[in-house]
DNA sequence: TATTAATTGTGTCAAATTTACACCATATGT
DNA sequence: ACATATGGTGTAAATTTGACACAATTAATA
């Protein structure tokens, strides 16, 4: 600090949104706080930045003490700075955005943290400026899910089309054309069939696909508009018609 | 610090990436370093947060100090806190994205700065990662302006279809056949005609429109794909075409 | 003052994409 | 075997985009 005296330190803390998805809803990862101020409310997983550590890793340490997961997908997301955010002292928060495979994560390290999947729309209120920060998690999964095929990582590495579809209906709350989306994600050429079928469907067998990375780093740039417009859009006629005859 | 006995303080820049249109070129505006380290050397004009202070307070601190402007536009690009990244102390920078009409800048401010607007292309090796944080704010440029009609910031209050045309070829370095723009941007009903005319075009005077700002806010989500394909495509036959008859 | 050069504004048509559907296939349980 | 539920492919109409021609306006100039 003798480089510049005039400059004070400042606390910096690395705060994680972490999403998940359970085929159905999509749901945060929260824990609650073991440790003043605000001990036991809920709060998003934390930790303070240490001397002689990068960002990422200081992210992606905070990630695996949580979930015992190493290579979890992460992206900055924002910082959080206003004084008095934090009432024990003056520190900034850098957020992260993170996406895991919900199946993936180790369940004794979330219960050592008394941490829980809760579905966004059930989210309890949570200490400080997190629920901003979730806020603005939850319009980035939309505003990147738009124009981009993204959440792969919340999904296994191999998945069907119908569940990323049940993805994008979560992430968007909006019921999508099964066979546009199909279409559309098929003429990508981004996912490679693997000549396997899920065997978990109650029904027809879906096929079981998986990204083509290389691929996908490649085109990502290249945007399509990736929501339909968001109106009502009910499936008339079609199978329904088809009963009897 | 009592309340968090474990961490410690570190220093917390703010940087920001400032661009300008002067009717052709995106510019950059780069000081001379008047301190060690790096003394003499280009840099992004930066500055310390202070300790009672909001991060978009320092940075229009800062931005303010630099230009002599108020309300200029900013955002959040990114955080930089490589160990190491600044030699003189452990910092971790927050970096800053913003837009200014490059007119109204105060000339004495930026000779006091030894502050220069320079041409995207022939910027300078810049001290630090001050070099990637430009690089990330053209490619945030870029994407932002692929999908939204960005750019408004850029330009003068009321401007012409021509220039935001100019604009958005200097952003992405590619010819934009005129036609098709001006239907797409018209289409938005984004713009307001001000029924007045560009008095400084030597030839057919362009209409002046302004932003629709209400409705900007309102469909700045119902995102258009706004780039074209980035093809080769030169303006043959037309103008050349209707040369004699 | 009529002509020329440069630039702006509007229109048109073909191609590509998107939307809104129908139909068929496959698996499961009765 | 058949009813039911879900997955996969096809297609025609509507919309949007791309690639152009042509007409209008202004200042300089012949």
């Amino acid at each position: 600090m003798t480089t510049y005296p005039h400059a004070s330190g400042i606390l910096l803390a690395l705060d994680c949104i972490i999403f998940g998805f359970d085929g159905k809803d999509i749901k945060l990862l929260l824990i609650k706080r073991n440790f003043e101020p605000e001990k036991g409310n809920w709060s998003l997983m934390g930790g303070f930045l240490h001397p002689e550590e990068n960002l990422e890793d200081g992210a992606s340490r905070i990630l695996f003490d949580l979930t015992g997961l190493r290579k979890i997908y992460v992206e900055q997301l924002g910082v959080y700075g206003n004084v008095g955010r934090d009432p024990g002292a003056r520190t900034v928060s850098i957020a992260f955005f993170a996406l895991i495979n919900i199946n993936d994560q180790d369940d004794d390290a979330l219960k050592f943290h008394h941490a829980s999947w809760i579905s966004l729309d059930k989210r309890p209120a949570l200490i400080f400026d997190h629920n901003e920060m979730v806020l603005q998690a939850i319009e980035h999964l939309r505003y990147k899910a738009a124009m981009h095929p993204i959440g792969f990582e919340l999904l296994p590495e191999q998945f069907t089309i119908p569940q990323l579809q049940k993805l994008y209906e979560a992430i968007y709350a909006v019921p999508i054309d099964r066979r546009n989306f199909s279409r559309k994600l098929l003429s990508t050429n981004l996912l490679i069939d693997t000549g396997l079928k899920d065997s978990y469907s109650a029904t027809k067998k879906a096929t079981l696909y998986k990204l083509d990375s290389v691929r996908y780093r490649e085109k990502f740039n290249s945007f399509w508009n990736f929501m339909p417009e968001a109106k009502e859009q009910v499936e008339k006629g079609d199978a329904k018609a088809t009963v009897n005859k």
